[in-house]
DNA sequence: ATGGTAGCATCGCTA
């Protein structure tokens, strides 16, 4: 089973490149972050025509998350399964595809730390981990995956200098994607690749940061111990940030034994 | 040099 993650900066924009990108990669599995659409502006036919039911959770100009799948969908959970006031934000679907329990997340950027995004931030991981928590548990097959903007380590950063007192690499957000690894998740990217440095999955548009090679690795797979067992592969590819209108995100693909 | 680019419901916000 190959499964992959994509933050597209928005499906309108994207939907060409996304479909092309599908057709050379074939992936079993799709997560979609920022498709910026309401659900029923969703094209869910363009990707039926490619072979895949889906589901959306959408708002329409920011956010939208989205699962694409060849091998099903079932049981689908918009937003937390905390019970507790909705999320206002379309952040989060959960669904089972091919025997995995798959949530596909954008995490809040944070902006700086001293802005109240940055406090929704943390607390919306800390809602991650109880949804996660409450959802299902460690020892079945468990995806977690998405934008979560946040490098997991100072390797994933282009120049851990340039982000003394900035998010994405701040104690208390990767103490909560520690947490998560606590319950029972691996990176299954930084797994496969222990040794790797300087990979990345998202560049900022500005600068010609992407040629220059500065980038951060904030789009992540995390499996638990049964899917990790089953990961033979994974790579971002850095490919698909090239050319013409890129999102600024790279996708990132594992592939799973059967 | 506190810049730059891209997307959106576009002149202001989000990333």
């Amino acid at each position: 089973m190959r499964i992959v993650t994509w933050n597209v900066n928005s499906l309108r924009a994207r939907l060409e490149r996304v479909e092309d990108w599908l057709t050379d990669v074939q992936p079993d599995v799709v997560c979609l972050q920022e498709t910026k659409l309401a659900d029923d502006a969703f094209p869910a036919l363009t990707f039926e025509a490619h072979g895949y039911e889906t589901v959306h959770y959408g708002q329409g100009q920011w956010n939208g998350v989205a699962i694409l799948s060849k091998v099903g969908i079932a049981d689908v959970v918009a937003n937390f399964a905390d019970g507790i006031e909705p999320d206002p934000d379309a952040r989060i679907i959960t669904a089972t595809c091919g025997g995995v329990r798959v949530s596909c997340c954008y995490v809040p950027n944070g902006r700086s730390l001293d802005d109240d995004h940055y406090t929704y931030k943390l607390s919306w991981l800390d809602r991650l981990l109880e949804h996660v928590g409450r959802d299902t548990s460690p020892d079945h097959d468990v995806i977690v995956t998405g934008d979560f903007n946040i490098a997991p380590e100072d390797r994933d950063v282009y120049d851990i200098a340039k982000f003394e007192n900035a998010t994405h690499v701040s104690v208390p957000e990767r103490e909560r994607l520690a947490a998560l690894c606590d319950w029972g998740l691996t990176d299954l990217f930084r797994r496969q690749h222990a040794d790797a440095e300087r990979v990345f999955s998202w560049w900022d548009y500005r600068n010609g940061d992407f040629h220059k090679g500065n980038g951060l690795r904030i789009d992540l797979v995390l499996g638990s111990a049964s899917v990790a067992e089953r990961c033979e592969w994974s790579v971002v590819d850095r490919n698909a940030r090239k050319g013409k209108q890129p999102s600024d995100h790279a996708p990132v693909i594992v592939d799973l034994r059967d």
